[in-house]
DNA sequence: GATAGTTTCATACAAGTGTTTGAATTGCAA
DNA sequence: TTGCAATTCAAACACTTGTATGAAACTATC
């Protein structure tokens, strides 16, 4: 039908405002004055504010989610099986990474939306976000078939740890920027999912109980 | 004087609530009736709801900073200036994962305040975490003193590395229960940031040439 | 071209928000 | 006690919010 002409244009103008003041000051009337739709129009083709958020966060999460799985896919099927933790962890981080990092005035305004949902964690996006578990646990399978001398709870350490690297650097990009006074760059993407990757394969690949002794010492 | 009370109660009853509740639906009525004074008093004695919340924020901060600075004078005095790089980080995350992770039933109510404002983020505290860098500007170079080799970009990616895991951690802490099946315990807080102190220590001594290289890792 | 079903629209609604006001009350000093 | 400032209080204010309504405008089917 052609008729979803406003549900697409809501949907647009609402990721849009979104992704540049945040969920907290954007409000229905914001949102149909941009998509230059009556205020009726979001209760009438979502039911309610926050199911329209609930969708744009579904959409952009399956699409990130697929991206993983399909990386994850792939490596498995070329390794007989089994992949690399390297290759699992790239898999992992990859995609949100390359979503939502990169040069800030080429960055999809997908990218900028999820990088709030990311940040401001309003109810809806909560809710959802709880339903991600599944999606983790195959991630954490992988893991165990390419480390299966490792402890479940390392496997989970080094997982959670992997998130947290890729998040907190989406979340906090600009507060890096500004306390490394530009050193770090943030727009170079592949390098930082190399870096989380690197990280995060040590955690799981060091052992970990006398970790004390990091000895190895290298040098550049 | 004694009349500081109202101005007490007020404070007492909003950090419960918002640390019961969260920053979203706690509403100054909800404030008042909790800390049993008029609604006026919030402005009266505040100003505005905005600068409770801030007093409230910035009080729990700078208690953690001045505990995680002592941690690090003491460490960097009784290393003769220059203190090892596990020290440091521990001084770094140790206050911060000691304060809000923990048997959930006894958790003060400020650690469960100080988890909500991690994970909710608004406006007035923000405000004050983009104060926070001259804080972590010690902690880099600390971090240099204890790695002349280093450069100061691996320094930052390391600090980065550091407050990502132990802030994930606490953030998402609920979510590592569930995915772990239990198996990651959260209460035995010098465990977590021991793993956390471990992977960071890793990944600021480690070489980390080969991270340059992100094709490497993706070919496979 | 009439009819039935969608979709749009202006408008109203109900509820909740933080903040302000100005009078009442309290506490303290002279 | 009197006087004065600090505090408390009930009430109202001024808005904003998401949502509901019912009529109007479309669209497609027969």
């Amino acid at each position: 039908m052609a008729s979803d002409h406003t549900r697409t244009a809501l949907l647009a103008a609402a990721e849009r405002l979104y992704a540049d003041r945040g969920f907290g000051d954007v409000t229905l009337r914001d949102i149909v004055a941009e998509a230059s739709v009556n205020l009726a129009a979001v209760n009438y083709h979502f039911g309610s504010k926050d199911e329209l958020i609930a969708e744009l966060f579904v959409t952009r999460s399956i699409a990130t989610n697929r991206e993983r799985l399909r990386e994850l896919k792939a490596a498995e099927e070329q390794g007989g099986g089994r992949a690399s933790i390297e290759v699992i962890l790239h898999a992992l981080v990859g995609p949100t990474l390359r979503g939502c990092l990169g040069p800030e005035n080429q960055r999809s305004t997908a990218a900028r939306f999820m990088i709030r949902a990311s940040i401001e964690s309003v109810p809806p996006i909560r809710r959802i976000k709880n339903r991600e578990i599944d999606h983790l646990r195959k991630f954490a399978g992988a893991m165990r078939r390419a480390l299966p001398d490792r402890s479940d709870v390392d496997i989970y350490w080094g997982l959670n740890f992997a998130l947290a690297m890729a998040h907190h650097t989406i979340r906090e990009s600009e507060r890096l920027t500004k306390l490394s006074e530009g050193k770090c760059d943030l727009d170079d993407v592949e390098d930082v999912v190399a870096r989380v990757v690197s990280v995060a394969t040590m955690a799981l690949t060091a052992g970990r109980t006398e970790a004390k002794a990091p000895s190895k010492v290298a040098a550049r």
